[in-house]
DNA sequence: ACCTATTTGTCCGTATGTATG
DNA sequence: CCATACATACGGACAAATAGG
């Protein structure tokens, strides 16, 4: 659990730290059921507020890889790993559509063809 | 244009020559604009019916990557070199989540959240 | 089974920066 | 240059789950 955050860059801190537990899911280095350390402890860790921590969280719950349950912490969900595969796809799609230009409408029709 | 079909695979025909139209175009084999064979050439090459060829092209069509204008011929779009990456990408994204078992809803989903 | 204290995420509000018009 | 809107990051109070006695 190495996570760095680097308050310079223009990305997002939350954003940072999503991308990092997502890559950590992707490679194994966190496996399915592994909890994860409190959200103020990670933020102490990192000298980010608790908050940023937890919305880093909550995006990676909309995206189906971790388990947020207050009075429980947080666990790498179940099916993760496969799901992790398919959620960095759909970030590369929407960031190389994104980047060319096209409307949500127009990516959202790029799958749909594909159904 | 050297295409070749394995009437032996267990992918549909029209699905290969996509393919292979689809890699052809993402490497510049095939530039924006450049007119392809008529249908029925392409299929007499390959052993093929004429639909087969025509099924291949309408999918094309519907990605954005070919015009086909009866009459006229079929060529590819202006902007196709573009769109392929885009196209390659949800492919991907469809394939592997179709084969994880995902529904339709679930895998635009994926994309949504990320909008 | 009970009460209480602790742990841990959630909710509401605020300040600051970054576009947008 | 100003006004407006929006997103980021932070702080404090709240409520669910859990652990000890």
């Amino acid at each position: 659990m190495l996570w760095k955050i680097d308050t310079q860059s223009s990305q997002p801190l939350h954003e940072q730290l999503a991308g990092q537990v997502r890559r950590a899911i992707a490679t194994r280095a966190l496996v399915e059921g592994e909890k994860l350390p409190p959200a103020r402890e990670v933020a102490r860790g990192l000298g980010v507020n608790m908050h940023t921590v937890l919305r880093a969280f909550q995006t990676l719950r909309d995206e189906g890889l971790l388990e947020v349950r207050r009075g429980r912490g947080t666990s790498v969900a179940p099916d993760a790993q496969p799901v992790t595969r398919h959620v960095e796809l759909a970030r590369s799609l929407v960031s190389e559509a994104r980047r060319a230009g096209l409307e949500d409408r127009e990516i959202l029709q790029l799958v749909e063809v594909q159904l």
